[in-house]
RNA sequence: CGGGGCGUAGCGCAGCUUGGUUAGCGCGCUUGCCUUGGGAGCAAGAGGUCGGCGGUUCGAAUCCGCCCGCCCCGACCA
């Protein structure tokens, strides 16, 4: 029982200042959440419901799965860090300290290495395969740029489950059913998303999808062909590049470009579109030097980059040099020493082009390019929208979201290093193939209010909201209300009485704007009515006291 | 880390260019009157290390220097 004049919340009249993003704005203005530093916030009674909301879903789902619930620590040595190498690796994304005994500590952006050493601990047998544990814990990442609210932070709460396996057909079927639990949660919340194939990054592994809800301000870019269905991040989106315009090849020509060395300088001056020429982007990629041939309008992909490569970055201008080729005029040339030479997939679909002449303001016009000397074709530029889809020619196109959920095949990338084995049949030590499954739970309540919510403030799902039903008194009713308390009490809905000495319009904007599915309002002047509004279709009826809980039932199920 | 912006009462802001009374305004808060179906009105109040430190000056919210914090774009990022 729920009484606003009681209650720890304040809302806020106007947009706070330093809040772009919709969610961000709403989330403070309704008096959810309250920023405690960048990055980090404290969760307000009204905010801090709707997390345990969120909680509770993820929880029943990954139990629904077998998954047994834990806690590990946050805080924890660095000794563990330093076996899988990821003590450095992480950099200042990991959160360091040191206790009175000046030992190192972090506090857990992630859970791997420690959940990987308990599993070698407590797990000896093939018998004893799979697992599958999980944990909603506060995580520290000391992110360089916490974004927008709660879509980016530096302490959050993640969901994260782990599991442990004899074999990758094992793992296979709990990834499966991770998956499933997921795709639940997410339909459960009312969120619309995409289940999109990705990139592992430094967490490692193979394969792994991440899961996707379509928001304005989503850091993660999908390529989707709405065809044939396929989906990708553009960290691993590939596509067929449309053939540019049809030219008439030029014979092959040496021509001179003075000073013109730029993809932009060199098509103005050709007076030739930038498709037709040839980037060639010098880098050294893990200490060897590549030349990366790009079509002139394409960009190289950074992720893909840095799949291909574990370490790479641009040549100098002296390195180029010492190959002997000319800077701002490098093309592809057989026969340098040291050099492979990557034709990127974006130059397949063209016939002719411009290279560098390797010869200082010159470029060949006209050159075949499929008489390019080159080592490989590979994919490292980045897909943009229009471009076809590789599986059935269909147009890609684009649209971003925020990033929920990512699980991951990550094989024995922690258990060898850990140490953490488990005897099979044949009594042989083994260590465990792993699985690991993340959802980021404090980000869920933004995607939620992103996609729910209109000009007046939150929509908040029936499944997740603070309170299923606002009572707005007015007049003398306090008896009555405390009749409709106890009976939705009693039928399981949280209900909130806004008992403020407060005029109705005021409490009309605040229950607008912190979302309540259902209002009611109960005035002394329509004694024994109840009107009911529904919240996200603005629907109002007047109706008997008695009847007021069928009705909202009712409602809800059209919500 | 690069670029841009901001920091003055719980919240949102003005004042700073051109230094000079007790530093203002709106919202919110307290008290009283009045009002009660979509952020009412009147009256009286409370509330401030002007982000911090140092400097210039007779005098600094205002000018100068350094530092800190926060936001946005980029880099980065399960």
């Amino acid at each position: 029982m729920m009484r606003a004049s009681k209650f720890f919340y304040k809302t806020l009249r106007e947009d706070p200042k330093d809040a772009e993003a919709s969610s961000h704005k709403l989330l403070i203005r309704a008096s959810m959440i309250k920023q405690i530093a960048s990055g980090i916030y404290a969760f307000l009674p009204l905010g801090h419901r709707v997390l345990k909301k969120i909680e509770t879903i993820v929880r029943e789902e990954m139990d629904g799965i077998g998954g047994q619930e834990m806690t590990m620590s946050i805080m924890m040595p660095a000794d563990m860090w330093k076996k899988t190498g990821r003590w450095d690796l992480y950099g200042d994304d990991m959160i360091k300290l040191k206790d009175r005994k000046d030992q190192d500590f972090c506090l857990g952006p992630t859970h791997e290495e420690q959940i990987t050493t308990l599993a070698g601990q407590l797990i000896s047998s093939y018998k004893q395969l799979p697992q599958l544990v999980y944990q909603i814990q506060t995580k520290f990442r000391d992110e360089p740029r916490p974004r927008f609210g709660l879509i980016r932070l530096r302490e959050f709460v993640m969901k994260d489950a782990y599991s442990f396996h004899d074999s990758e057909e094992s793992l296979k079927t709990t990834y499966d059913q991770v998956l499933g639990a997921y795709k639940r949660i997410l339909e459960r919340l009312e969120l619309s998303y995409e289940v999109v194939a990705a990139d592992p990054g430094q967490i490692g592994g193979s394969l792994s999808h991440e899961f996707i809800v379509p928001a304005e301000v989503g850091e993660s870019t999908v390529f989707k062909c709405d065809k044939c269905g396929y989906v990708a991040t553009s960290e691993v989106a590939t596509s067929v590049v449309p053939a540019p315009e049809f030219l008439e090849k030029p014979a092959l020509a040496k021509v001179h470009t003075p000073n013109v060395s730029s993809i932009e300088d060199v098509a103005a001056f050709l007076q030739l579109p930038k498709e037709r020429i040839v980037k060639a982007v010098m880098v050294i990629g893990d200490s060897d030097p590549q030349m990366i041939l790009v079509r002139g309008d394409r960009e190289l992909d950074e992720s893909k980059m840095n799949r291909r490569f574990s370490q790479w970055r641009m040549m100098t201008d002296e390195e180029i040099v010492s190959m002997g080729l000319v800077p701002g005029f490098v093309g592809p040339k057989e026969g340098v020493a040291g050099l492979t030479i990557l034709k990127d997939r974006s130059l397949d679909s063209l016939e002719w082009g411009v290279t560098g002449a390797n010869e200082r303001n010159f470029h060949m016009v006209g050159v075949d390019l499929s008489t390019l000397p080159f080592d490989e074709i590979v994919d490292l530029s980045a897909v943009v929208e229009g471009d076809l889809c590789p599986q059935c020619h269909g147009t890609l196109r684009s649209f971003t979201g925020l990033e929920v959920g990512h699980i991951f095949r990550l094989g024995t990338r922690y258990s060898e290093p850990l140490e953490a084995f488990y005897h099979d049949e044949n009594g042989d030590r083994k260590p465990f193939i792993m699985g690991c499954y993340g959802i980021g739970v404090t980000r869920l309540v933004s995607a939620v209010v992103e996609q729910c919510h209109d000009e007046f403030g939150i929509v908040w799902p029936w499944s997740v909201a603070p309170f299923h039903v606002v009572i707005i008194p007015m007049g003398e009713v306090e008896s009555q209300v405390q009749y409709l308390e106890t009976m939705l009490s009693s039928a399981g809905l949280d209900v909130f009485v806004d008992d403020r000495d407060e005029r109705p319009g005021v409490k009309f904007v605040d229950a607008d704007l912190i979302g309540f599915p259902v209002r009611l309002v109960v005035n002394a002047k329509k004694e024994g009515q109840v009107e009911i509004k529904f919240r996200k279709t603005g629907e109002t009826v007047l109706v008997d006291q008695e009847n007021v809980l069928d009705t909202i039932l009712r409602g809800v199920v059209d919500l």
